[in-house]
DNA sequence: GCAGTTTTGTTTCAGCCGCTACAAAACTGT
DNA sequence: ACAGTTTTGTAGCGGCTGAAACAAAACTGC
């Protein structure tokens, strides 16, 4: 009937992803936004809306393509504890991996001018709650398998551990060293191996860490 | 010799610390400063030198008047437990009381554009260090008194604490809420409260952790 | 009250911002 | 080949930005 758009939307919402996330919202010029993808403005506006729109679209794919492909992927793992531990394992690799020093798009925004704004103040919410719904979920289930601490409330572990994310995504902006945010999750991760004494272990002592081989 | 400035050039900068914490660098205009300072541009720019420049006195500001001061004056509880324990539910109040969500202008920064200037990426790290500092050094020292758990390193426990309060306040800026603030810092409290058996401890040696293999 | 100096308010600047108007180009279905 | 429709590139809009220019006002020391 007429002509086609000649880019592929998704692959450019990925560039305009990049460019968020590299510069963030308010330093993304339009312009920015043209060298990134390729396109010129029109094709831009009349593919996405506007400006604000873009931004909108580029936080749900990151959120949907980001942290929610890698929670559903982690899903595939038999043990409940591996599943948390990988996660914490690949969101340090990933902050240590990218030379640019990124951090994370939803904490970055949520720390921006985000939270204003009601609907990507949704966004963040949800993603953020999804990040909490993983820990509480497969840390009740290492309680099951007697891969957790049984005396502590899954839900504070999942609160804390999905905290101790969004600090780390802070860290990730200024000081990406190893030792420091795999010192930071240790206490927490400790929680994670009572697996040989599955039994009425004193749990109060997060000592039991030692046993691991 | 000539004309006295006619404003208090800390006050003002308090004013201008207000509008930086509230809307950040980027979305701060210099007529919003002037709004808010009550001033004229060039007293302003005759005062501070540059928006720039502003911000970056603003960040000193905000690091020295407020984490510092906090810092300093809970050196004064006697408890080293409780000086940790105070900071952090401090912290927490302080979320839950500020209706606008501002978190912390520090943490607000680092995730923002701030990281690539240098100067600012300097004051934000120094900050970072002064909060992860207090809690080694309150932690150690909570060790030696029989109020912190002696298989923890105190190195981890600071790194641990320090990056849980940085989520925290990226959770201030979304939802300050008592009962997900409190729970996410309860499994780290814990560490805290082994008072009843303050023995056989080697106070002189902080290095306990490597006794655990 | 006068000279010297600084502060202050007003105006103005060039440059970038998000966005749109418009026409030419490119494609589809018949 | 043609009509119909959408995409695309270019140019330009008003509005805002950080910063400077400038003169009038305000104060000090004498």
């Amino acid at each position: 009937m007429a002509r086609p758009r000649s880019f592929d939307d998704t692959a450019t919402m990925n560039l305009v992803v990049e460019q968020f996330w590299s510069r963030g919202f308010e330093a993304t010029s339009v312009r920015d936004l043209e060298a990134a993808t390729g396109l010129g403005v029109t094709s831009l506006y009349n593919a996405f809306g506007s400006k604000e729109a873009m931004f909108k679209t580029a936080l749900k794919h990151y959120s949907e393509r980001r942290t929610g492909a890698c929670l559903r992927e982690l899903e595939n793992l038999p043990s409940p504890a591996d599943r948390i531990r990988k996660f914490v394992t690949r969101l340090i690799d990933a902050a240590l991996e990218d030379p640019d020093h990124r951090g994370c798009l939803i904490v970055n925004t949520a720390t921006g001018l985000g939270s204003h704004d009601p609907e990507i103040a949704e966004i963040v919410a949800r993603n953020l709650g999804e990040v909490k719904a993983f820990f509480q979920r497969n840390f009740e289930a290492a309680q099951r398998t007697g891969e957790a601490d049984v005396a502590v409330s899954p839900a504070d572990a999942a609160r804390s551990f999905s905290t101790l994310m969004f600090g780390l995504r802070v860290l990730a902006r200024t000081k990406p060293d190893r030792e420091t945010m795999e010192g930071a999750v240790r206490p927490l991760l400790a929680l994670l191996q009572t697996k040989e004494s599955p039994l009425p272990v004193d749990a109060s002592n997060p000592n039991t860490k030692g046993d691991l081989h």
